[in-house]
Parts: C-alpha cells; sequence; structure tokens
RNA sequence: GGACCCUUAGCUCAGUUGGUUAGAGCGUUUCCUUGACAUGGAAAAGGUCACUGGUUCGAGUCCAGUAGGGUCCACCA
C-alpha cells in the first residue's frame, strides 16, 4: 500500500477517479425490477450556459443525493441532458453573424440553422464537462438535447396532440413584444422593474370650444398619434358633461378623438381622464374593445415609430420619438406640465429591454390538468421543500392565465402547423381554424406539401422543457421507453431546481406529467416527482445577485484548481442551509479545502500507527474489535459516531444538506481528531490496547467516508482505497453500502452510554486544566506537575485514565495528594487539581481570578435556587427537568464551597 | 395593494418538538512547530437573541403588534 502523502493535493485524485469511475460504467442506472430506484433529472442547462456557482450549488446537491442512493443500494439515475434555450442561443449565433455584417434574413432559415447548429456542435454544451470537474456522477451515456429528433418529436406530438383536445388555439391578442429579440413572450418572461420616469400632462382641446381643454397625464407621449379616445370614470362630476363631446389629438396626423365614458378608469389617479391607446396598452385595448374603437399601432416591431406617428415622428426610436413628442407638444402649447414619477415598466428578462405590449397573433394554450396540479402538490402526492413554496404555486395555478407558446424565432420547435395556400391568415376564425381543408396539423405534414405553407413560428423553449422528466425517457415510443427503463425510473425521485423558476417549469412539468403519462392512471403514477427541493439564490458578500453583468460570480473552476472540487463542494455546501439564500464567502470554501486536508491526514495517522490489517467488509473490522477491552472513550467515540451516522440519515430525510455537513464536520474534527486520535496516542503505547484502538479507529474512518462520500467524493475515494476498505478491484462510489446502526449492533458491538458520558466531564477537566496553565503563563506543551485533591470516587476515574490525561492536559506528574496553599487551582468534576509551581507575582492575581469564578458560580447558583423555591416550578415542571434543577444546585453548592477554599488558601 | 422570508458574537450563519450557563466557521488576542495535520494544536475575549406586549413554572423558540431589510405576485395611465 502507498504511503499516505502529508498533504492531500486534489488535482490528480480527481482527475484520476474520474477517469475510473467512468471507465467503470459506474454512472449508469440499470433497471433493477427486484431493487428500488432513485431518479434524478438535470435541471438542462443552455446550450450556452458556462458553469455558475448557481450550478455548482444545485448540481452538487443532486450528485449528492444520487451518491447517497447508491450507497443505501438503490438503482440510482442521474439523467443529464440541455435546453436548447431559443432566444438566447439564436441570439448568440446572431451576435456572430453581425461581427460578420450578416443578419439572419441574409441566410435564410434553413442556412441559418444549419449555422446553429454547428455553433452547438463546436462551443455548445460547455457546461456538461464543467460539470464533470466537479464530480457529477451523471449518466452521461444518456445526454439529453431538447432538440434531438425523439425529443422534437415527442415535443410537437404534444402540440398535435393538445391542439385535437381543443387546449390550443390562435388568436390576436395583445402579447408582451420584445423589440430586441423581435418574439412575443410569455407574462413569465417579463420582468417589472420601478423605473424613473416623467409624467407628461397634456391637454387636448375640445372640438367647438376654442381655449377648452381636457387634460391627461401620461408617460409615453409618442403613442399620442395612435390615440383613439379619452376615457374618463361615467360618475366623475367633472367630466360628465365633456362625455359623447370631442377633442383634437395635439400630435400626429390631425384627428378628433371622442370622449368616452368606462368604468376601469380610475377617478382619483392623475387627472382622471384617460388617454386610450388600444395598440399600445393592455387596459386600453380592452376599452377599446368595449367601445368598438380600432387601434392604431404606431410602432415598427422593431421599436420604432411609423407613419401612423406623423412626419414629425415617424422612423424615431420610441425613446428617442418620446423626447421628440414631448419637445412638439410643448411648442404647441399642448404640454402644461411635466414631473418626475418612478412606474413599474416590464422588461423582456433575456434582452433586458423594455417590453412593449402589441397586438399579434399568436398560438395560446389552455393550460390542462390545473385542477390535478393543485392536488397533486396540496395533498402531498408532490412535496415540496420548504414546504412554503407550495403557497408560492397554488397561488400562481388559482390565478393561470393561458400561455403564449409561440414565439418569432428560427431556433426552436417549429410549430406543426400548415395553412392552404391563400388562406386569410388575417382573418382566421376559430371555425377556420378546426377546418382540416383550410388548416392542418399533424407530425408527418400534408401530403401535399406544395398547396400548403408552414407556419413560421416556433414553440417556447419551456414548451419542450415541460416535458423533460419523461421525454428524456424515451416517451412517447414504447420502445425508447423500453429501452431507457421508463416504467422502472419513472415518476423521478427528486427534482433539485430554483424557486425562481417554480412557473417556467415546475407546475408546467406536473401538468404535462399528468396529462401525458400513463393516461387513465392514478395521479401518484403520473406526476413526473414526488420531492421538490428548492435551492437558495447565491449572492455575492454584499448580498447581490451574482450575476455575468455584475462580474461579482467567481469562476468554479478557479474555485476547483484552487481549493479542489471536494473543497468547493464540502463550503457550499456548508453555507446552504434549506431554503435560504446563501451569500458566499470564499473563505468557507478554504475551510471545505482545510477539512479535506484534515481527513485526508487522520487517515494518514491511521496507516503510521500500526499495520493495516484486512479492512476490506465491516464484518473483518468490528471482528478485530474487543468491547470488553473497551474504555470511556472507545464507547464515547462509537457512541457518537451512531449518533452521527442517525443525525446524517434525518438530514436526508429532511433535505437539510448543511446539517448533515456541520454533524459530520463536528464529530469527525472535534470528537474523532481533538479528542480520539489524541487519547489514541497513549493507547496504541500500550500493547494490549494498541489492537483494540486501530480496529476502532477502522471503523470510525470507515463509516466517516461512507458518510462524507456524497459530499467529498474524490479524496473518500481516494482514502478508501488507500485503507483497504473495499475488495480489490470495487469502488466505494458503486460497491459500498451504507451501515444501519442496528447492523453495528449485529456486529456485536455494545455502546455503555454511562461510561461514554463520562468523556464529556473528562474534555471539561482538561480543558479548565490547560485554561489553568494558560493562564499562569505555563505553555501547553510544558510538561507541568499536578496535584488532585480528590475523594475515592473521583481519583478512580483519573487513575484509570492517568496516561490519558498527561499527554491531554501536558502533564509530567498527577498525583493524589492535598492541594497546597498558595498554588493555583481549579475545581473539576473529578476534585480540585492544583498546579505545582513557584506562584509568580502577585497572589493577588490568583485571588482575583477565583473571586470572579466564585462570582460566576454563586450567579448560577442563585438562579437554580430561586427556581427551585418556586412552588409553581416545582409543582407543574416534568420530574426530568426537576430532577437536573436538583443535581445542579448540589453540583454547584460543592463547587462553591471547593472554590471558596481555594480562595482562603490563595496568599 | 396582496403573499412569503429575514433580523442571534466584529462578519457570515446554525439553533429540530419551549427546559440547566445560546452554538459553529471566519476574524481578533495569547501561547505552542510535541512524530497525522501550521490547510494545525491549546486557551481567551466577544451576544440585554431587532423592538413592544402577551401565553407559560419557564420564551431565541409559541401568539399579537411595531421597525428595518429582502423576495414573489398584481393592468393603475
Amino acid at each position: 500500500m502507498p504511503a499516505i502523502t502529508k498533504s492531500y493535493e486534489p488535482r490528480d485524485v480527481e482527475k484520476k477517479w474520474y477517469a475510473a469511475w467512468r471507465d467503470a460504467g459506474c454512472f449508469a442506472g440499470r433497471v433493477n425490477p427486484a431493487g428500488a430506484a432513485y431518479t434524478i433529472v438535470i435541471p438542462p442547462p443552455n446550450v450556452t450556459g458556462v458553469l455558475t456557482m448557481g450550478h455548482v450549488l444545485n448540481n452538487t446537491i443532486q450528485d449528492i443525493l444520487i451518491r447517497r442512493a447508491r450507497l443505501e443500494g438503490r438503482e440510482a439515475l442521474w439523467l443529464p441532458g440541455m435546453d436548447h434555450a431559443g432566444i438566447a442561443t439564436q441570439t448568440v449565433v446572431e451576435r456572430e453573424l453581425r461581427k460578420e455584417k450578416k443578419h439572419r434574413r441574409d441566410l435564410g432559415r434553413e442556412k441559418f440553422l444549419e449555422r446553429v447548429w454547428s455553433w452547438r456542435e463546436e462551443k455548445g454544451g460547455i457546461i456538461l464537462q464543467q460539470l464533470q470537474a466537479l464530480g457529477a456522477s451523471a449518466d452521461w451515456n444518456r445526454t439529453q438535447f431538447t432538440m434531438d429528433p425523439h425529443y422534437s418529436r415527442a415535443v410537437l406530438g404534444v402540440f398535435v396532440d393538445l391542439f385535437r383536445k381543443g387546449h390550443i388555439y390562435r388568436g390576436k391578442r395583445m402579447v408582451n413584444w420584445c423589440p430586441a429579440s423581435l418574439t412575443a413572450l410569455s407574462d413569465e418572461e417579463v420582468i417589472m422593474k420601478p423605473v424613473k420616469s416623467v409624467l407628461y400632462q397634456v391637454r387636448y382641446e375640445l372640438v367647438g370650444d376654442h381655449g377648452r381643454f381636457i387634460e391627461v397625464k401620461t408617460t409615453r407621449p409618442e403613442t399620442i398619434p395612435g390615440d383613439v379616445a379619452i376615457a374618463v370614470h361615467p360618475d366623475d362630476p367633472r367630466y360628465k358633461q365633456l362625455i359623447g363631446r370631442k377633442v383634437r389629438r395635439p400630435l400626429g396626423p390631425p384627428a378628433e378623438i371622442r370622449i368616452i365614458a368606462d368604468s376601469a378608469v380610475d377617478k382619483d389617479f392623475g387627472s382622471g381622464a384617460l388617454k386610450i391607446t388600444p395598440a399600445h396598452d393592455k387596459v386600453d385595448f380592452e376599452i377599446g374593445q368595449r367601445h368598438k374603437l380600432p387601434p392604431v399601432d404606431v410602432l415598427t416591431a422593431d421599436g420604432h415609430l411609423n407613419d401612423l406617428a406623423g412626419p414629425e415622428l415617424a422612423g424615431l426610436e420610441r425613446f428617442a420619438g418620446r423626447k421628440k413628442a414631448a419637445e412638439l407638444l410643448k411648442e404647441r402649447g399642448a404640454l402644461v406640465k411635466e414631473e418626475g414619477y418612478e412606474n413599474n415598466v416590464g422588461y423582456s428578462e433575456r434582452a433586458d429591454v423594455p417590453i412593449e405590449p402589441r397586438l399579434t397573433w399568436q398560438w395560446w394554450l389552455r393550460y390542462p390538468k390545473v385542477e390535478e396540479a393543485k392536488i397533486a402538490v396540496r395533498d402531498g402526492h408532490i412535496r415540496f421543500h420548504p414546504d412554503r413554496w407550495s403557497k408560492v404555486y397554488l397561488h400562481w395555478l388559482e390565478n393561470i392565465q393561458d400561455w403564449c407558446i409561440s414565439r418569432q424565432l428560427w431556433w426552436g420547435h417549429r410549430i406543426p402547423v400548415w395553412y392552404a395556400r391563400g388562406l386569410d391568415r388575417e382573418h382566421l376564425t376559430e371555425a377556420d381554424l378546426r377546418d382540416p381543408a383550410k388548416v392542418h396539423v399533424s407530425l408527418a405534414g400534408p401530403a401535399d406539401k406544395e398547396n400548403w405553407v408552414q407556419e413560421d413560428d416556433v414553440l417556447d423553449t419551456w414548451a419542450s422543457s415541460w416535458l423533460w422528466p419523461f421525454a428524456t425517457l424515451g416517451w412517447p415510443d414504447r420502445a425508447a421507453m423500453d429501452q431507457a427503463g421508463f416504467e422502472f425510473f419513472y415518476p423521478t425521485t427528486t427534482l433539485v431546481t430554483g424557486p425562481d423558476i417554480i412557473f417556467f417549469w415546475v407546475a408546467r412539468m406536473i401538468m404535462a406529467g399528468l396529462e401525458f403519462v400513463r393516461p387513465g392512471e392514478p395521479l401518484e403514477r403520473r406526476i413526473p416527482f414526488r420531492h421538490v427541493y428548492f435551492t437558495g439564490i447565491i449572492r455575492d458578500a454584499q448580498g447581490r445577485k451574482m450575476s455575468k453583468s455584475l462580474g461579482n460570480s467567481p469562476d468554479p473552476l478557479d474555485l476547483i484548481a484552487k481549493y479542489g472540487a471536494d473543497g468547493l463542494r464540502f463550503g457550499i455546501i456548508s453555507i446552504a442551509p434549506q431554503g435560504q439564500d446563501i451569500r458566499f464567502q470564499e473563505e468557507r470554501i478554504e475551510g471545505g479545502k482545510n477539512f479535506c486536508n484534515k481527513l485526508w491526514n487522520a487517515c494518514r495517522f491511521r496507516q503510521m500507527s500500526g499495520e493495516m490489517a484486512d479492512n476490506s467488509s465491516l464484518a473483518m473490522i468490528l471482528a478485530r474489535i474487543a468491547p470488553p477491552r473497551f474504555d470511556a472513550d472507545d464507547h464515547a467515540i462509537l457512541d457518537r459516531m451512531l449518533a452521527t451516522t442517525r443525525e446524517v440519515d434525518r438530514c436526508f430525510e429532511e433535505f437539510e444538506f448543511s446539517a448533515a455537513v456541520q454533524a459530520l464536520y463536528g464529530f469527525f474534527w472535534n470528537d474523532f481528531c481533538d479528542w480520539y486520535v489524541e487519547v489514541s496516542k497513549s493507547k496504541l503505547q500500550d500493547p494490549t490496547t494498541k489492537a483494540n484502538c486501530l480496529a476502532i479507529q477502522d471503523l470510525v474512518l470507515r463509516q466517516t467516508l461512507l458518510l462524507l462520500h456524497p459530499f467529498t467524493p474524490f479524496i473518500t475515494e481516494e482514502l478508501w482505497q488507500l485503507l483497504g476498505y473495499g475488495a480489490a478491484g470495487t469502488f466505494l462510489m458503486r460497491d459500498a453500502r451504507l451501515e444501519s446502526p442496528s447492523q453495528f449492533a449485529h456486529g456485536g458491538l455494545r455502546i455503555d452510554t454511562a461510561a461514554a458520558a463520562v468523556v464529556g466531564q473528562l474534555k471539561a477537566m482538561v480543558s479548565q486544566v490547560r485554561a489553568l496553565k494558560a493562564e499562569h503563563g505555563e505553555a501547553s506543551s510544558k510538561a507541568s506537575v499536578f496535584v488532585v485533591e480528590a475523594g475515592e470516587a473521583h481519583w478512580a476515574v483519573v487513575e484509570a485514565n492517568l496516561a490519558k490525561l498527561q499527554r491531554m492536559a501536558g502533564a509530567a506528574t498527577i498525583t493524589r495528594g492535598q492541594t497546597a496553599p498558595n498554588a493555583p487551582g481549579t475545581v473539576t468534576a473529578f476534585g480540585t487539581w492544583s498546579l505545582v509551581k513557584q506562584m509568580q507575582g502577585d497572589p493577588a492575581a490568583e485571588r482575583a481570578r477565583l473571586a470572579k469564578e466564585i462570582e460566576a458560580v454563586a450567579k448560577h447558583l442563585a438562579g437554580t435556587q430561586a427556581r427551585l423555591a418556586n412552588e409553581a416550578f416545582v409543582s407543574k415542571a416534568p420530574p426530568a427537568v426537576l430532577e437536573g434543577a436538583k443535581k445542579q444546585l448540589a453540583d454547584l453548592q460543592a463547587k462553591h464551597a471547593e472554590l471558596q477554599r481555594l480562595l482562603a488558601a490563595a496568599g
């Protein structure tokens, strides 16, 4: 066996094991009808994506779950893949084209798509390589892409199916239009931002009443040429007599527009009069519909003013047009006032420009299975972690709106609809849509293609990713499903994602699963997953979201180079409590690295301490353990090991990963390294205790590596192999199995918890003695001379642990005797220890120290006495609490008396 | 306007059903290179648990309210 080096160097170890796992096929999810499946589908990163800290957190958690599932003996499948990301990808390729001074229209649809595909081949999907550096144990042979042929068939098949069921329709409606990407967006893709703007107060002159005006307030004067009316509230006394009159439009081609009454107008906002521009505002559009007013669209698709805006404005970009419009109004005396104003403006999430409400023909989806989707979560068939997100989910479903699923892009799934050549698409009715002579909807398309024209639009990316949990498992093709193990792996077990895509993705997947999978079967067989774990959002030290534009996100690959993948994983998990946002601190990643080094060196110590026996199974190690020889420390460390095992079990059940990591950290560092390894040093000197001690170390290290493996896969595999904990040719990640505490008991392990409890007191005593030395200027390394004044029972404990105590307290000798007057001392659970040395300087310092301690004890004592003197406490508190208080009182009284005696003896 | 979350040590955060003297990591101070580890060890300082009131024998924890910070949803020009 090679010797373990002095410090852990992650780089080569990570490369070595990742390749070994991959080559041995350890990542493959296999069907085993006799076993239980554990399935995770990756939230597919965009094909344009690069690894961010958010991905690190998200995918580390998935890897933790999947590795833990393997160790529990489940058939684990982590299914990876990528999203074609319509707008994002098309934008990237268009940007490339722009550098060549070209536009996608110069290439034409077909050539442009070829270009996108070749971009994907060359540069797309880097993120999947990066995930491997993180240690992701996904089944890469199953990698899916939402534009793969079979996946595309699933997407288009679903469109056809929903169309036939009447869930999909085409309609001319107000949509969120992105003037940068030139496409419609769904409501979910629009984010509202408060924007500082100007509120213009504009007056419209009444026709036939020279010098009389009606005033409106608007933030968008450039749309005045699109005004078709002024609306007031029907009950507004200020305007009642003006209803039905006409005013002159102050901008654009001259026109007279009517003053109308509509109760949608808020009397108390602004002037109480509202300009109606149906083409550029959703509310205005609705009012326009009610009053049969035709919309006048004064903008082009890319956000410029068109000819309908009049010659002064035509051709201007919309914001330049706004400025110009204000100037023109001012010149004409129509601008009464302008004031600073802050309002909410919808922005395109992708392009980060203000969207335009725009009237266009689009394809819409009436969501299927909305009610069942609520039931699935409300009744706990799908559990959200943390649970509070279910409220957000349900609220959205309560208020759900039809989904605009068409996009005016080229990169994506082209809608499988063909219109009869020559059909007037601008005036298509619902009846036309359902007439197979006019509109053809199918996967294969019409037989006589020459007589038909295919729809130009593609589907929203989310209208493909909502099928992810089952389309990635071969659905709907039966042969592909069988090959992928659909029946075994679906429903998936856990989805790990961010709460920001609850609406975009999570809710839609639930509805899709319920609608399409195993129709007619019970709900719990159709849902796409049983658990949804929502991660927090990673923020920088100032609490800002990490984003590319701010440049405040560290490159995870740099962090891996610096701290190792395990260090990064351990660090990020340790600061990611369930459901809370995470403030990133690089120091915590460094802490992860340091922990790995600690683990490494503890194993190194084991290797240096004595011969490695056959460690290749739990049974082999247990066979070397001799419980009758156990001392308190042996009982204590095994007790803590089992408690930690149970705690980690609990954490996995509750999805509390950071708590698991903290439990493991505390156990390993404090209980094992700081105490057990240190006491081992004297036990290893003694031939009667050595073998047992080494076996216990093996047992604890083995269990620690098993529990830690999901979090830090590389170093644990390396150490597992170095210490020989698995049979030759096996892997920790694939072949090892977690043993439950009951299996340890089965193997003959009996823990004496009373003995284990003594160790807590021994530790406290050692701390007190060390502090005594430190306070009196004795270096911890100096071998000091102690005299202990103790009763028989207490001294027996000290004597039984003498060698260890000498080492731990840094003592040359520990003898029983009377405490010398004038010697510094401390009152412990096992007698009063005094340090034999020349009292330096003023004995008053020692008296002051004792007085301070006495004061603290007295205060605590008084509190306990008061509690016990309280009639209500004595009669109502549970017996265990009462007993505890009584014992505490006795202990404190004894300690107080002993301290008083020391004080009297001091100087 | 509605919903949810947060406020605990200098900093970032744990604190599971209410129960002795509220914890961790980092940072700070002092000491230590003793044969696993200085990526380390020992010790110490540091908190009226945002505020006010209530329930209770007992509240960081439960309830109500207040203040501050954050997130999501909502068509107010």
